[in-house]
RNA sequence: GCCGCCUUAGCUCAGUCGGUAGAGCGGCUCACUCGUAAUGAGCAGGUCGUCGGUUCGAUUCCGACAGGCGGCUCCA
């Protein structure tokens, strides 16, 4: 047998490695390199992910894929995905598959089932998989066409369907391409140790060499999805699992998404008594405790001072309004459904407000306007409320009430890049001041193929484009494409922070809007005398209050700076005897402007450290006889750290200090 | 809106295979006055989410509704 030359390059996730050239005879397999290295499940060849199965060419580059690399982890997830749905169809034969693609930390599969897993379901499938996984199955590819593959996947509909959609896969549904790629049909056999075929699935591949190579898994959760993502198509049973590459990394898993759970901001919400949602009020509709309205007031002093600083002048409109103002804006043909059903009296029907734009935009109108005021700056705390259906209302942060701190700027189309730069600049300032850093900006445009859900023409919204693509590139910032995700009425540049666990939310946003403007009749009077149009630029700064709130409480694990922190100081007397002396400094302190408490109440002191801690208060102030002699008080932070006998006047100093600038302590 | 699960004291949760309930924390009272994460004792607090059905009897079984949780869809 002749030999071949192949190169082998440095594994994915390894550095400091050689590459260097070899030669082995043909027919040799991709494993062959690899027999030393049991964390290596794949290879790369060229470029592409290849089973170790692979048999090298002559000139292969070839890498090994370790299963804790990126890759890796995909590969062991969507193996572990099938033998997922190898245990569902043992134990439910007539169960049909769906699609079982790797996602962020884990898998899923989907499945066509009678009856929906129940949790004991789920323990009985991950037995089956530990049994299937103990068989040390060989996924083994098997390349087909479309017509053998319609035969022998006769009884598997989704599959067939998937077949027809091969090569547009990556449209037809997400993680369908994990089923059929763009290139050849292949079928995925997994072999038993009697070399029977134990199971077979539609699938791109790759795979671990065999089921054995799964270290560690575990299922997580079923829930219904439709098929293709699509409500108008029956909805799959899917279940939620993840798959590690040591029992170790599994465990550190889930003990991050544990910790993930501790900072939902729903839970701290009520252990720092914040605000809550009484049922009586209604779903979505959050009522701020004192506490909460501590940290609500912060935020709005803060933006309202900013905006008047940028320029904006700040407005009032009112809750409800009559219909034609929404057919006016537009917004009753498109989004009458996300809008609460109207009220009927006096002969007219009124709406709750939705949005804030249409309001301002009749503050615009309400006289003449000269090209002399542009940009016109208007902004106001706009209370809107929605109709979010029943299914999504979460928290803080999706909501039936909202209050946004909603801008129009109303510009000529000259000054709009401008605008939106200067818009950008104000929203990272903003954040940056909330020590917010885990977003990235997203671009939403129009999706050109439902232009019935868009206004205007391909021109306008060419332009719109353009220009908050250009800004949104030279912040820097990681950018992310939205297709069709604009507003009906022009396309928008949104920040996205991700919550404590893992989903992210729109907040702040900017929008290109040359509808309005048009619809209402928007106009100023040129230099030239003429009747111009202008453009107007949408934009929230916190995007909504509510879950601008939300997001910083899982920020900080409801550990705020001082700046935020409902209490900034509790005062902490080593016994009874001490309050005087610490209601004395309070009372400097609030004139200060801190917002200082005295725990005078008969819990020992330890008790009263502890409660502080719980409610993470930025600053403890103690204070025995060591400190009452010194005419000086003792530090405690929430990290436990200690600073004893500061004398009160530079202790009053340095809580001030640190609100000033807003840093954390 | 769809699918599944859930709802017992302010909070976290036991419990009742159908005979109207319990703990810890929290609250209140009393004693203790203490140097960096829980002092002790006592007391109060629940028509077991709501409404209907089955039953001699329902917190428990069934149904509807409301609210919550996890997904899906949606998200101006």
């Amino acid at each position: 047998m002749s030999d071949i030359k192949v190169v082998l390059v440095p594994a994915d996730a390894r550095e400091g490695q050689e590459t260097t050239t070899l030669s082995v005879s043909a027919g040799t397999k991709a494993w062959e390199l690899f027999k030393e290295q049991p964390d290596i499940v794949a290879a790369r060849v060229a470029g592409e992910l290849k089973d170790l199965a692979y048999e090298l060419a002559d000139g292969d580059e070839v890498a090994g894929v370790a299963i804790d690399s990126s890759d890796g982890h995909d590969i062991l997830r969507h193996s572990c995905a099938h033998v997922l749905a190898q245990a569902v169809q043992d134990l439910y034969p007539d169960a049909k598959l769906g699609i079982g693609p790797p996602i962020k930390d884990g898998f899923y599969y989907d499945f066509d089932v009678e009856v929906p897993f129940t949790p004991d379901d789920l323990a009985k499938l991950e037995t089956r998989m530990r049994k299937i996984i103990k068989d040390n199955q060989r996924f083994s590819r098997r390349v087909t066409n479309d017509d053998d593959a319609r035969v022998e996947l006769a009884d598997e509909p989704y599959k067939l369907e998937l077949i027809g959609l091969k090569g547009s896969a990556a449209d037809a549904a997400e993680g369908a391409g994990a089923e059929v790629g763009a290139g050849e049909l292949t079928i995925y056999d997994n072999i038993d140790r009697n070399g029977e075929v134990a199971w077979k699935d539609l699938c791109r591949g790759p795979h671990l060499p065999t089921t054995k190579r799964i270290p560690a898994f575990k299922l997580m959760r079923s829930a219904a999805a439709y098929w293709r993502g699509d409500e108008k198509n029956k909805q799959l049973q899917r279940v939620y699992g993840t798959a590690w590459e040591t029992k170790e990394a599994l465990d550190d898993y889930l003990h991050r998404l544990e910790e993930a759970e501790k900072r939902d901001h729903r839970k701290l919400g009520r252990e720092l008594d914040l605000f809550s949602f009484p049922d009586e009020i209604g779903s979505g509709l959050a009522v701020f405790h004192p506490k909460g309205g501590v940290i609500k007031r912060e935020m709005e002093d803060y933006v309202r001072q900013r905006h008047i600083e940028e320029g904006f002048q700040y407005v009032g409109t009112p809750h409800i309004t009559k219909e034609g103002l929404f057919h006016t804006s537009g917004h009753l043909p498109y989004y009458a459904d996300t809008m609460f059903p109207p009220m009927e009296f006096e002969g007219a029907n009124y709406y709750l407000k939705a949005m804030n734009c249409p309001m301002h935009n009749l503050i615009f109108r309400s006289r003449g306007r000269s090209y002399r005021e542009l940009p016109l700056r208007l902004f106001e705390f706009g209370s809107v409320y929605r109709y979010e259906k029943s299914g999504v209302v979460h928290g803080l942060t999706r909501v039936r009430g909202l209050t946004q701190d909603d801008s129009h700027s109303y510009v000529t189309p000259e000054q709009a890049p401008d605008e939106i730069k200067h818009l950008l600049d104000f929203v990272l300032g903003l954040l940056k001041d909330f020590g917010l850093d885990d977003y990235y900006l997203e671009l939403s445009t129009r999706d050109d193929s439902k232009p019935d859900k868009f206004v205007g023409t391909e021109e306008e919204w060419t332009v719109a484009t353009k220009v908050l693509e250009d800004v949104a590139l030279a912040s820097g910032l990681e950018l992310v494409a939205d297709p069709g995700g604009a507003a009906f009425y022009g396309p928008k540049i949104s920040v996205q922070a991700r919550d404590a666990i893992g989903r992210t939310w729109q907040m702040s946003t900017i929008q290109y809007d040359f509808n309005q403007p048009k619809g209402f009749g928007l106009e100023y009077v040129a230099p030239d005398g003429s009747k111009q149009q202008p453009v107007m630029i949408h934009s929230a700064k916190f995007g909504s209050l509510e879950r601008f709130f939300g997001v910083l409480v899982e920020h900080y694990a409801g550990a705020f700076p001082p700046w935020l922190a409902p209490v900034q100081v509790q005062a902490i007397p080593v016994a009874d005897t001490f309050s005087d002396y610490l209601h004395d400094v309070a009372r400097q302190m609030r004139k200060r402007g801190i917002r200082v408490e005295v725990d005078d109440s008969d819990d020992r002191m330890q008790k009263k450290i502890r409660n502080a801690q719980l409610q993470k208060v930025p600053f403890m102030l103690i204070a025995g006889a060591d400190d009452v002699d010194k005419g000086a008080v003792s530090f405690r932070y929430r990290d436990g750290r200690q600073d004893n006998g500061v004398p009160v006047a530079e202790a009053i100093e340095r809580v001030a200090a640190a609100i000033a600038s807003r840093e954390q302590v």
